[in-house]
DNA sequence: TATTGGATCGCC
DNA sequence: GCGATCCAATAG
């Protein structure tokens, strides 16, 4: 079952805990991928020091600013794409980095993008992920309640999930906002 | 207008 | 451990 606005629509951190164990599904050129949740990190608008949307808005973190339930997707280090999931009501920034898959579905597409034949090498990581599954700055705001891309329960159980500090982030390292699955292949940085 | 460094990754 | 590679943010 596809999730509905209203999932997305509530406090990050909870957000960020239970999409675990849910699928990440892009429909793209008539080819189907998908990918089960296994990590996820989240992040808190105006009063989280490693967030982008902390001092304001700018033109590149305008969709954190915006209705949940959309994907803001940046690029990076030159050459790489992260994908979030807004979070919480509209006019409140935060949003749920996903850091990492379990790949499910299209894995043939995903190896000749990732130019990787072992499957965990394909979505282990934010970057990665993004290769894999094709995801670039056309989807930033792009709605997650729709056709091209959209996650879903497929009524599996999360299992355990460890939570520590941020991969990457220096300030605010109090914060154990990563989430993931215990002894999950997929999670980055083994 | 110039400079700097990053929510990464893969190879050395 | 470090280079790739480019854009957003900030400083001037």
């Amino acid at each position: 079952m596809k999730l509905g606005r209203e999932f997305y629509n509530r406090p990050t951190l909870k957000v960020a805990k239970e999409l675990l164990g849910k699928y990440l599904v892009m429909n793209m050129e008539g080819k189907k991928l998908s990918g089960k949740i296994v990590e996820t990190e989240a992040y808190r608008g105006l009063y989280d020091p490693a967030s982008h949307a902390y001092g304001g808005m700018t033109p590149r973190n305008r969709i954190m600013f915006g209705e949940p339930g959309h994907a803001y997707v940046y690029f990076t280090y030159g050459m790489y794409y992260c994908l979030n999931v807004i979070t919480e009501r509209k006019g409140v920034p935060a949003a749920v980095l996903i850091r990492a898959l379990e790949p499910m579905e299209g894995i043939e597409i995903m190896k000749r993008r990732r130019k990787r034949e072992k499957p965990e090498d394909l979505t282990s990581g934010p970057g990665k992920l993004c290769q894999a599954m094709g995801i670039n700055k056309t989807l930033n705001g792009a709605d997650l309640v729709g056709k091209t891309i959209y996650l879903e329960n497929r009524g599996e159980k999360a299992g355990k999930i460890v939570s520590t500090d941020r991969i990457g982030i220096d300030e605010g390292k109090e914060k154990k906002w990563r989430f993931y699955l215990k002894d999950n292949k997929y999670v980055s940085r083994k």
